[in-house]
DNA sequence: TTTAGCACTCAGTATACTAGAGTGCTAAAT
DNA sequence: ATTTAGCACTCTAGTATACTGAGTGCTAAA
């Protein structure tokens, strides 16, 4: 591996220091460090020539460049990764912070408001954007299935799964059903299928649908789609993920591009790169980061992404995440990352 | 009145002839207009320096300005004003535009879904900002009620309300209540209140709690709670309003400046004073128009905000809106805006 | 009342110059 | 074999200067 060959061969403890210096004074000031200011910073006694002629091996081999001949150096996208795997010294949370966390995790009720709030966290702690997507619900247990008459030959179905959450949906049948017609097919239904996984009870009704009273049929058949249509997300009018704060992001001088940023907006509103990205995150445990072009959509390439699942029972229900300029301070967002993500995962469970 | 006197007194027929070409023609280019280029444009017959007298005059009266001593004149708002109330020809609409809204506005289902394409429609037709308020539910009808036993001492209440909709909540009882003391709760309330509109039903329930039967007491409370609940519009995750293409707005000129993008978008997001100034369109008949600080909200001292109410059965329902830079084709946009406010009425009729 | 003519203004652009920051390289010092 | 001092070189950013073109305002004539 060439990370391993750098750092063994020629990356020695001094080099390593110096961009550990350069990355954390690049990421506060955002200028280009020179090799006189570096060699006073980095606390190495050493004189601004040797430091020059480090900073010549580094960007030899990639960890920083230089905007222009006279200026200092910065970091390349190479630096970044070497720095946030190897020389990360993270900011430990303070108190003020948690607790900030944890109430505005727990004062708020609905799925959806919990999803808002850790979005707004996110954005709020870090100045940039931040991004959840919502709770995947992919066992869902079927509890009770129940049918309604309606008028014009129409059948209100609920379904109760989860818990408490509901789903209706409105049945549009060849004839009237009556209320006792109607409720002996939700008993059939509620002992066939109840408590099972969705998956499972669409299964089961697809099996024994051939077995029902023909005049039972279209029912059962409406029912089984309906709970296709529940299982494999049902609602298109309910979001994939809730950004908050992209506006925060016009304020980075790096992003100040109007063009880069309506294309980073854009990827935001139109959300298939984003969630292919996002849905990437969902496996790997833990923090994940993706750094200026490593993420591989053309919008992110002056962005880094700072991505953590998050939990219910140690089952991943989403991922959130944190959008800033690739400069963005990692030893700070990497821990608020990290708790918001915990901390939803324990209000979502306490649901 | 001013602008009564203005075009008594001094504004004749050349002279808004002559502001007419100006306005139309910097809305299309984008440039100052000087009296050479105007004189020709006018085909009136003058030379540049009679122009030159009449722009004179139409500045000291505060219908154009000049960016610069050499530079030619461009409108001001009071000039829009102007221009928009006395000296529009609205750009007919083609088949093709009007087919493709109907059919937009067709195709779709689901009320969010229409308010969705609407805005859709509005942004992607005048390339710039599309807002669609949701419809307002100012007469809930209910039309049935029915609760559902579930475990652990909680009920499901079901309101169906407007033909279609359905609303449900959990509600937590002191005690299990059976399947057909449910039914029977429920069949008094929809004698009680069925057809009605919510706050005459819940009046109703109001009066009659004190007479029903002392166990059922706390089901019709939780009911009535409902009620309010519905009425009061219950759902704090769903939006006021959907805006589309906001990222248009970042392509033009007049509002690059990256300070002012950002105070619009705030302005969208944050809602308050958006919502206001659709709330003050939504009595006015037919299409209004705010043009740069007419609106008198800073953010959108840079954009004007053509808006119309839409409405079903002659009742309105809400207010949609394209906003962008005040420099627009008024004739274009205006008649888009009308066309989709008519469409998006008749499609929620036929809901 | 309209027009021609002319002096004037101003944004925008190109050019040139300077100062400052920082580098790379060489040769001496450790 | 490293490290350092010294120096020439490069490039940005800022400033001054001049020029051009577009367009105006004003005056005096038509």
């Amino acid at each position: 591996m060439t990370l391993n060959d750098d750092l063994n061969s020629s990356l020695n403890v001094r080099a390593q220091q110096l961009l550990k210096v350069l990355v954390q004074s690049y990421i506060t000031d955002g200028q280009p460090m020179g090799s006189r200011n570096l060699a006073k910073m980095s606390e190495l006694d050493i004189s601004p020539a040797t430091v020059r002629n480090v900073m010549a091996d580094l960007e030899e081999m990639g960890f920083v460049e230089a905007p222009h001949t006279s200026a200092g150096r910065i970091p390349t996208t190479k630096g970044y990764r070497l720095f946030v795997d190897t020389m990360l010294t993270v900011q430990p949370l303070t108190n003020d912070l948690v607790t900030r966390v944890s109430k505005d995790l727990t004062s708020n009720l609905s799925m959806n408001g919990l999803v808002e709030s850790a979005s707004g966290l996110l954005s709020g702690l870090t100045s940039m954007a931040g991004v959840v997507t919502l709770p995947k619900h992919d066992r869902v247990e079927l509890r009770q299935i129940e049918f309604l008459p309606l008028s014009d030959k129409r059948v209100l179905a609920i379904l109760i799964v989860n818990q408490k959450e509901v789903q209706n949906r409105i049945i549009h049948t060849d004839r009237e059903y009556n209320r006792s017609e109607l409720e002996q097919a939700a008993n059939y239904l509620n002992e066939l299928c109840a408590g099972q996984d969705l998956v499972m009870a669409r299964q089961k009704i697809l099996q024994e649908l051939d077995n029902v009273r023909e005049n039972m049929n279209e029912l059962m058949q409406s029912a089984v789609e309906m709970g296709e249509k529940v299982f494999s997300d049902a609602n298109p009018d309910e979001p994939d993920y809730v950004v908050v704060g992209q506006t925060n992001l016009m304020e980075y001088e790096e992003l100040s591009d109007i063009y880069k940023l309506r294309g980073l907006f854009d990827a935001f509103n139109q959300k298939r790169e984003f969630l292919n990205l996002l849905d990437r995150c969902i496996c790997a445990e833990g923090i994940q980061i993706f750094i200026g072009q490593e993420s591989g959509y053309k919008a992110l390439d002056d962005c880094s992404v700072v991505t953590s699942p998050y939990a219910v029972d140690d089952e991943i229900m989403g991922v959130l995440a944190v959008v800033g300029p690739t400069r963005m301070s990692y030893e700070r967002v990497i821990p608020i990352v990290d708790l918001t993500a915990k901390l939803l995962g324990e209000a979502l469970n306490n649901k």
